[in-house]
This record gives C-alpha cells, sequence and structure tokens, in this order.
DNA sequence: GGAAATTGTTAAGATTTTGTTAAGATTTAT
DNA sequence: ATAAATCTTAACAAAATCTTAACAATTTCC
C-alpha cells in the first residue's frame, strides 16, 4: 500500500484529498504546514507528495528545494506558466492546476508511482541483456543463470547505469534483516557475477567506487 | 545530446515543434504518421517521443501501448479529462493540451529526460564538472578518477566557489575520527589534486590563502 | 635582506580496501 | 532425509589510497 503525504493547509480541500486517495486505496498522511512537512519527511520515506505552494512558514518552492528523493506532485491555483516552470525544473515531477479532475489526479499519481521502466522485462547494456522474468544474463546471446542475489545486485546496478550504487545499498538489497552486513560477502557475489560474465566477454562490467561502492562501467 | 521524436501530422505544428527543440540543443527526428513512428521506433531507440493523438493509420493511443522503454509526452487538442486518464494509465508519462506554453513544454520535457535520481547533481566551475552520481571529475571533458578524499576537498571547494574554505574544515572532511588531525596529509592531497586537474588544463584552479585554508580561483 | 613560518612536491612505507579462492554453514529442492 | 544449490565466513593476495617524512619553494614579518 502505497504512502502518500498531503501537503495542503486549506482543510476543505485537504479532507477532500485524503478522501478520495485512501478510497483509491493509498495511505494518506497529513500536513498542513511547510514545517509540518519538513518534520514528517525528516522522519518517514514517503512514495508521493501532493504539494500545495502557498503554504503557512515554509513555502512549497522550498520543499521542492530540498526532497531528493522522492516524486513530488503540485497542486496549485497559481496557473500561470512561470509558476509551472520554475517548479517543474527545480525538482517536481508533475504540476496541476487547482481546481482539479479528481480522475486526472489519480491518473497522475499512478504515472508518478510506477515503475519507471514500464517494461521492465530485459534490462539491456552493450553486451548484456538481463531478462527480468527469469532470473537469467544473456551475455553475447549465451545464456547464464544467476543466483537470487547476483540479479538483485546486478538489476540494481544496470537500472542505473550512470550511477555508483553505495556498498550500503547493495546490502540493504542482499539482507533485509541483517543490519550487521557484511561487506565480504559482498564482494564475494561481486566477484562471482564478475567471474560469471567473463566466461563469455572480456569486458569487465563492474567497476568498483573505493571506499564508495560499484557501477557500471562507461 | 538528447534524441527526441516528434510524431505529429499537422506540418505547421511540426515545424514549430523543430524549431523548438532544435533551439532548447535537442536532436529532432521527425515522423508524420503512425506507421511511420512505429518503422522509426523499431530501427532507433529515442530518449522521448512527443506524440500527438489523432494521426493517420495508426492511432497515437496504439503507439501508447506498444512503446514501453521510452518516456511519451502526448501533445493532444483532445482536452477531456477521459483522454488524459485512458492515455496517462495505458503507458504516456504525461499530457499537454494544444495550444500549449513552449517554456512548459520544454520544462515538461526535462522532467521526462532527467535521471530520476533528483540527487544526482553536477557541480560546474569553468572547465570543471564534478559529476556526483558517478563520482568523477571532468577536466575539459576528460575523465580523472579522485580518490575519495579528493573528491571530498573539491566537492567542498566547488560548493562555495566564492567562498575560502578553512583548512580544518576540510581536515574534518578528511578525517572523522581522528582529532590529532595532519595539515601536511591534507597539502598532499591539495598537490595530488592540483596534479591529476594539470594534465588537462593549464590554469590552478585551487587557490591558498595563507595561513587559512584554500579557495576555488577567480 | 634574512629568519621563521607556511606551503608545495615527491617518494617510500603503512594502512585500508578490494579480489579471489575454498571450505563450512545454510537454504532450497527432490 | 538427502542432495544440490546458494550463501557466508575466513584467509590470503593484490591493489589503491593515505600518511609520513624529507626537502624545496614561497610568503610574511622584522
Amino acid at each position: 500500500m502505497k504512502k502518500i503525504l498531503i501537503v495542503e493547509d486549506d482543510i476543505s480541500i485537504h479532507n477532500a484529498l485524503e478522501e478520495l486517495l485512501q478510497k483509491a486505496n493509498y495511505k494518506t498522511y497529513n500536513a498542513y504546514s511547510g514545517t509540518e512537512a519538513m518534520l514528517l519527511l525528516e522522519k518517514e520515506k514517503y512514495d508521493l507528495i501532493l504539494l500545495d505552494l502557498m503554504l503557512p512558514a515554509i513555502s512549497g518552492e522550498k520543499i521542492i528545494e530540498v526532497v531528493k528523493d522522492t516524486p513530488i506532485i503540485v497542486l496549485s491555483a497559481k496557473i500561470s506558466s512561470e509558476d509551472k516552470v520554475n517548479c517543474l525544473l527545480s525538482g517536481a515531477d508533475d504540476y496541476i492546476t487547482k481546481p482539479f479532475d479528481n480522475k486526472e489526479l489519480l491518473a497522475r499519481i499512478e504515472v508518478q508511482l510506477r515503475p519507471k521502466n514500464k517494461s521492465s522485462r530485459i534490462l539491456r547494456f552493450k553486451e548484456l541483456e538481463l531478462l527480468n522474468d527469469s532470473h537469467t544474463l544473456l551475455v553475447c546471446d549465451n545464456k547464464i543463470n544467476l543466483t537470487k542475489t547476483e540479479y538483485a545486485i546486478l538489476k540494481q546496478l544496470l537500472l542505473n547505469p550512470t550511477q555508483v550504487i553505495t556498498k550500503n545499498k547493495l546490502l540493504d538489497l542482499i539482507s533485509i534483516d541483517t543490519d550487521d552486513c557484511d561487506e565480504n560477502s559482498l564482494r564475494v557475489h561481486i566477484s562471482n557475477l564478475r567471474k560469471k560474465i567473463r566466461t563469455y566477454t572480456k569486458t569487465d562490467y563492474i567497476e568498483s567506487i573505493w571506499g564508495i561502492g560499484f557501477k557500471i562501467k562507461e
């Protein structure tokens, strides 16, 4: 059940939103001011933020700047193109003007919540093809079986091929429960992955970023 | 340079879009019918599709269903909520009604093209580009690997390019635990940084402020 | 100008992190 | 319950990075 934070100071709009979202089977959280929103955001992670711009104390624009890891849909009475552009460029993911159509809002919420990779069937990178359903990897069209964790690691790396994935992030993937995560173990998995890939190609696709984590090469 | 496929049968709108996008530094590709779009999509991969709905032969809605690995922004004269919802739920990522504001369109395009992780920032200063997500430095577009501490130092300097960063501040960055910080060590790191940068440019970007610390030059 | 303090460079040794292997433990499938 | 697959642990080798130390160059101040 996806968690949505509603940031809106107008009580009647706020309540209407809450009802709408709950009927659509979302779990809602309520903030009635910018400061309250900030407090909640520090405490918990949400899947989406619905954000009014004109708020007491801290403005919505300020919140957009700060929040980096959660999609934001701005709900605002400000209809000027300039306001929209500013919000979108500074980090908002969508901008809907009030009054809005309920069904459209729900649709746009779904857009933000659905996985970026719509198909998510195949992840490709050069000679590599990671097949989602069969948990296999094709290297130059040669089939390789990956273990569950090897798959999880490679998937995470291939999802953001330009980005360094920290060791901690990868460890979170591996061990959901263990907080006494073991880097050693991760190292072995990476090593095994590399070895498997190496059987069919000479290029090493996994790069180590010393002290930080790992990344897809190039 | 990002590649955008324009799918639009109205010539005047199509040309206007093409001009707008090229001015905004995108590479444009043109399809004037649904069938043409499908042909191009089979041949090449694009970063974004701008899609009109009412097209000859194959409709825009059909294209939305088929395309799974490229973001789609629908540009349509259909303003009904129902049309919007259908498109968004079946796979479109945004829906803009005609006539549209150019700047808003460009902003919404940027939203679709930017990495999902908003925190992936780039710190730029003249010929230097410090890439947060890949943890590397580009000097005149030449990639340089930085060590963890070199990266931390340069990041701190580039974050406030007008400001002097004290030696103590930099030492805090380097040694989390050691309170017996070593200035000598810092000096070596700075020297190594300068050397690495010097391999691709003659200008020395790190200035020493005697007795205080360091600063980005100019 | 010259002494003292600060900064710059270099290279070697110490330290930390990473890579690989294999054996034992655990989980999963049969 | 047994066998196979997978994961973890441990040990060691290899690599990258950091610190130290020595000395040169520069700046400040008298």
